[in-house]
DNA sequence: ATTAATATTTGTAATGAATACAAATTTAGA
DNA sequence: TCTAAATTTGTATTCATTACAAATATTAAT
């Protein structure tokens, strides 16, 4: 991705800290919090700083350039890939998976738009432990 | 609902708080949030703990009698409706709708059970504009 | 019934992510 | 170069939620 066009695109300005903070997103689909994308970029931007952070993140969501993830009651994550997919949160390791949606119409909201509402965002979460971390428990009780 | 009954069912001792608190939630389908409840029921429980709510809607969700909804970034909601189905919050009024799911498999559960992860929750979240401040707002420029 | 053990509730203090805000810096335009 | 606007920064604040320990209520045992 050209970070700097890409920006350029959705009309924001691509200071430094947005492109290291665009790239950083767009290199790691592990949805980083404010707080791991500041400490990951903090050694190369030394003065760089967290409210920075929190208003380049808004910045993005605003103009559709990254989605906010609230399937955390902890933290906000976020993610450049801005299409519609499923997360899949691990309660044990935390990670959060990605999930493709074939369907074109998500449950519920033909209903919402008979009823007039229109709709701008759809999220899909689930919650629960990841193929890893049962793995990891079968190990223990084995040994 | 009988909610002495239904709290024991699922192995809660019925207090005088927990019972006040279930019954609201059970009468308010409205999706209240931890502080809405406390200001709904702290006159009639004067001596009641906000702490206590919190406590008490954890142990609630635990027990499956209620579920937290975080659609909403700034407070978390809950919901006596344990089924999964969908909400739409409107981001002028702030309301939460319902939406009934009819299919059985949700986007992208297919493939996370399929990869191994087990699900234990699901929830399904929109965000836009709801009928009736779309009306308000026509009413505004028809004036 | 009294006492002891357990569970629940309460109030205060602490946490910590996110925001407000104003000063400092950078960028763009004349 | 100078001025205005945009962006970044650092600090202070907010506020929902949690931690924790004391107080109260409930249950069980003797």
């Amino acid at each position: 991705m050209n970070t700097f066009e890409y920006l350029l695109e959705h009309n924001i300005k691509p200071s430094v800290q947005r492109m290291a903070i665009m790239g950083y997103l767009d290199s790691h689909r592990t949805h980083p919090t404010a707080d791991e994308i500041f400490n990951a970029l903090s050694p190369t931007i030394p003065t760089l700083s967290k409210t920075t952070i929190y208003n380049t993140l808004k910045l993005f969501v605003q103009q559709g350039v990254a989605q906010s993830i609230s399937i955390d009651e902890k933290n906000e994550h976020f993610d450049a890939n801005t299409a519609v997919h499923a997360h899949f949160l691990c309660r044990k390791c935390n990670k959060i998976y990605d999930a493709f949606i074939k369907s074109k119409k998500l449950p519920g909201e033909t209903e919402l738009k008979e009823e007039g509402h229109k709709i701008d965002e759809a999220y899909i979460y689930y919650r629960g432990l990841c193929r890893e971390c049962m793995e990891k428990e079968l190990n223990k009780q084995n040994n």
